[in-house]
DNA sequence: GTCTATAGGCAGATAGAC
DNA sequence: GTCTATCTGCCTATAGAC
């Protein structure tokens, strides 16, 4: 169920889908989806939960196996590729376009999925800036900012043309300007 | 009428608003919106012709009035902060992030929105290139896509957050990056 | 151009049986 | 946990008077 509604929410955003649309596609009502989260904004405030948890853990995996700050970029890139390629947006990435609609809870949620992704970020800037193989200009923080912004406009505009490579480019080219 | 709803997209997305709302605020009923535009798909197109149009305008002024690459790229990025002082994204913006659910007149011409933006700064990195006042790695379309995502995806994070210098650090930023 | 009135549908949500 | 049945409210949209 939260799977399911986790594409919707994904591919046509929090206020392009109802329970309706996830009823149909599970086979059973929407009186029983009411019984699992008792509104939609619980709902949302699950998935948001949910979604950062595995990000989370697909970040510490990166710093566990990948070696260079370099590579690790890459493979954190390499998560925002794998979600765009079934069609889908970043999950807190679509909700912060309908951020003025959301729930307070869902709100903060949001924010601290970006606030995370931007402290792991500044720690590999960090490394990879002691150890000479980036070079950053501006503060490490400014960076982040930098990198997170552009990885989640790439996926938004991405989605509005029909070259799949348009996203790869953006973002190898965004590392790019990190190279020294 | 036009000037309401864009703020109403704009600020709450074109799913999260309704008739209802915009007859509200200009103190009439909605049927008297169907008049203007017999539905909401025509009113959306409308809204995004009337933004590309006036886009395209100040795209035109900048290079009438503005000499210099980087000080047309700065005067660029104000149009985007302007924007966003008001609490707006820009309105293709998140009409990108609706994408999946617009109907097809309204998503090609966000298409189209992106595409006049990216020629008009592929001109300008070209004559930066030239003059030597820019330095681009990779080629100009790739460089302009780089742009055109950083800064949506720049708004898109700093309206869920409370800095409102955030858009602007991210912005330059993303600029110094073509610093020779 | 704007109104009243209303249609028809879908939204999120609840009660209570099984 | 899932169902049927139902509620209330809002949605887009239309007909027809002024």
């Amino acid at each position: 169920m939260l799977d399911v509604a986790e594409r919707l929410v994904q591919v046509r955003g929090f206020n392009g889908f109802s329970y309706a649309d996830i009823a149909r596609e599970l086979g059973i009502t929407k009186a029983s989806l009411h019984y699992h989260f008792p509104g939609k904004a619980e709902l949302g405030e699950a998935l948001i939960h949910r979604y950062a948890a595995r990000f989370g853990e697909a970040l510490t995996e990166i710093d566990r196996d990948i070696a260079g700050p370099r590579a690790k970029l890459d493979a954190y890139v390499a998560i925002y590729s794998n979600v765009l390629s079934e069609g889908r947006m970043c999950l807190c990435g679509i909700l912060a376009a309908e951020y003025a609609t959301l729930p307070d809870p869902m709100r903060e949620a949001v924010t601290r999925f970006f606030a995370a992704n931007e402290t792991w970020l500044a720690a590999v800037l960090s490394e990879g800036q002691a150890d000479g193989s980036l070079a950053i200009r501006g503060s490490l923080v400014d960076a982040s900012e930098m990198i997170l912004s552009g990885l989640e406009g790439a996926m938004l505009i991405s989605r509005t043309s029909d070259e799949p490579a348009r996203f790869s480019t953006a973002a190898q080219g965004l590392l790019d300007t990190l190279t020294p």
